[in-house]
RNA sequence: GGAGCGGUAGUUCAGCCCCGUCAGAACGCCGGCCUGUCAAGCCGGAGGUCGCGGGUUCAAAUCCCGUCCGCUCCGCCA
């Protein structure tokens, strides 16, 4: 029954017969989507990329043709050579772009068979366990969302290569086999058989390769470059990512910044064909910790439901409410965010989880105040003076009905996260999210922060950053300077050219103008107690470079799977990549990472401590 | 490293709380019938070490302990 394809070739993709191919004998390749067998007569759904076309076979027309079609199966993959004809009248479906036509087959080849029953039904909407879809990733793929996927990805690809190379910017492959660099992420690695002893890292990012491509005088560089990072995963994290990486010469902040936005309203424009509000509203880092308690704002979450955060810790500075009294005292913050009309969308119950939700956050407890139609009820309102509550009520700007959550603590970075992560969780709840695509910028980061655990500075963005040029002396009085504390108060005011790109709550890309003086670069690794010697080491041939006539510049790099996975509507990054990793690093699909022969150790010189299973 | 949810036919799930006709449903699969379907229909059938290991018990999918895997989140991710 089975055959070979011989000379048979396709004339169409099936999704593309249409009337205009009436009377036309055509032949067509592809997998069995579904078949309907009436005995005597076997509708089969044919399908490609392009779409799907029904077939038609009659056992009195064609009995040969039949025998063959009578035994095809889901998945099985033929090809077919047969007339296009109109539907007759009352049959047509509308659902289908080919549904007014069909194609009655001359002949029908089995060119292959599918293992039956198939792992899972090759349909549009699937619900079925991940893992099964990717150790099956090649018939999840076949599934037209995933394929969709796919395709807008490629487009991507095109759309961001023709924009960046009209505006004069040079595609630069780097190297995947690269140094092990401190700072930032754990890398992989790789061991030399070469050079016993010796481990390549896999790059993080291109970064320290472009900046020298910008001393290399390329001006405009950009790449789609894989970036690979070991550690543990997330929804909008795989070890292997891919990135739009880009880098430009004798540039400020601003150009890079408009450049790029631009860049993203091509692809929105191209891709999705949508038209995204230009150019992005700009954010300090201050203002959208302060007013979302995160560097990544949900711009989408309605504010006339769920407020920004309000400040109140000037109102309880001598207040009698201990809990509040302690955190002040401590010099910590007092924050609230207010639920319009919260206390009939937030029952006692919900309250209650959501208590839980925060306290599983670090915070030590959600304290709350409901305004109803003639009192206040809460749990806390009896430690409040009456001018305190007048004070509280006014600065929410509390109507009968909303309900005030609080955060208290003497972390101010505690009150941000669980504020933050209660707003979104809000908005879930209450579906409190406008629709659409919420762009903004975030700059002015601080360019260096205090690590409690390491005991040290380290760089917000990357230690190659560039600081304000008007902060440029206080870095300096900072290293005149041995007392940590004083260090610590000095450059909390030192910021750094950074900015992030954040669409719909995620941080989608971010650049920064670079350091291009080896006596700056000197300076900063001097502050992330990064010394010479070890500098000189780890990144001596980027301090080198430096000192041949590198000229200023900046880039940036955008999370491509992160930008494709909202312009989707996915909630994972896997659904945007064809063959992503699960949560614990491994690919279903071909069973990596795995054991390797000993032989293969022996050759790069590696002795692995304890094997498990043997 | 930590928390939560989940793991029972090919797939998605119910059963688990209170151990005892609870091993079930739907879809898929297999066989048969059927000449206009497109979620085809009708009749019949097969299919499960209840993730794995240990314990408690007369008896464990069900209770306990451990472990592995998947997803989500915290830490981490410059």
């Amino acid at each position: 029954m089975l055959t070979v394809l011989g000379n048979f070739r396709r004339t169409h993709y099936c999704g593309e017969i249409n009337e205009n191919n009436i009377d036309q004998s055509v032949r067509l390749v592809g997998w069995v989507d579904t078949v309907r067998n009436h005995g005597g007569v076997v509708f089969i759904d044919l399908r490609d990329r392009s779409g799907i076309v029904q077939v038609v076979v009659e056992e009195l027309k064609n009995p040969e043709a039949y025998e063959i079609a009578d035994k095809v199966k889901p998945e099985y993959v033929i090809a077919v050579e047969g007339k296009v004809r109109r539907r007759p009248e009352g049959t047509e479906n509308p659902k289908l772009p080919t549904g007014f036509v069909e194609v009655v087959a001359d002949k029908v080849l089995l060119l292959n068979t599918a293992h039956q029953p198939l792992p899972f039904q090759i349909e549009d909407e699937i619900k079925v366990n991940e893992e099964v879809r990717l150790r099956y990733r090649y018939l999840d793929l076949r599934r037209r969302p995933m394929l969709n996927n796919l395709l807008l990805r490629h487009k991507t690809y095109q759309v961001v290569r023709n924009f960046l190379t009209d505006e004069g910017f040079i595609e630069v492959e780097t190297p995947l086999l690269t140094k092990s660099t401190p700072e930032g992420a754990r890398d992989f690695i790789v061991p030399s058989r070469l050079h016993p002893g010796k481990f390549y890292a896999l790059p993080q990012s291109p970064q320290l390769f472009k900046q020298i491509l910008m001393v290399a005088g390329l001006d405009k560089y950009f790449q789609i470059a894989k970036c690979l990072r070991d550690e543990d995963l997330r929804a909008d994290r795989q070890p292997e990512f891919t990135q739009i990486d880009l880098e430009m010469s004798f540039v400020g902040r601003e150009d890079v910044m408009n450049l790029t936005e631009r860049l993203v309203k091509e692809v929105f424009k191209q891709v999705a064909g949508i038209e995204i509000d230009y150019p992005l509203p700009i954010y300090s880092y201050e203002e959208v910790m302060s007013k979302y308690g995160s560097d990544k704002p949900d711009l989408r979450i309605r504010e006339d439901v769920i407020t920004p955060l309000i400040e109140l810790t000037d109102i309880f500075k001598n207040t009698q409410f201990k809990v509040f009294k302690n955190v002040v005292d401590k010099g910590g913050i007092i924050k609230a965010v207010v639920v319009k009309g919260g206390a009939k969308t937030l029952s006692r119950q919900k309250i209650d989880e959501l208590t839980k939700f925060v306290q599983k956050l670090g915070a030590k407890g959600l304290a709350w105040i409901r305004v109803d139609e003639d009192k206040l009820t809460s749990p806390i309102t009896k430690f409040f003076s009456k001018e305190e509550i007048e004070n509280l009520l006014n600065r929410c700007n509390a109507q009968v009905g909303d309900i005030i959550f609080f955060q208290a603590d003497s972390d101010r970075e505690s009150v941000y996260k669980v504020l933050d992560a209660l707003r979104r969780r809000l908005a879930d709840e209450l579906k409190a999210r406008e629709e659409g695509f919420k762009f903004l910028w975030v700059v002015d980061f601080p360019l260096l922060e205090w690590d409690k655990e390491e005991e040290r500075f380290v760089s917000v963005h990357h230690p190659f950053t560039m600081p304000r040029e008007e902060d440029l002396l206080q870095i300096d009085r900072a290293l005149n300077t041995e007392d940590i504390e004083e260090r610590k108060e000095i450059l909390k005011g030192v910021k750094s050219l950074a900015y992030d790109m954040v669409l719909n709550g995620e941080e989608i890309g971010g650049g920064s103008i670079r350091i291009h003086r080896t006596d700056i670069q000197e300076k900063i690794f001097k502050l992330l107690g990064i010394g010479a010697v070890e500098a000189e080491e780890k990144f001596g041939f980027l301090l080198e470079a430096l000192k041949y006539g590198a000229p200023p510049h900046g880039g940036f790099a955008f999370g491509l799977d992160r930008l494709l996975a909202i312009m989707v509507g996915v909630d994972s990054i896997r659904e945007v990549i064809a063959f992503p990793k699960t949560q614990k690093g491994i690919c279903p699909l071909t069973n990596a990472p795995d054991y390797v022969d000993p032989k293969q150790l022996k050759e790069v010189h590696c002795e692995v401590e304890r094997r498990e299973e043997e």
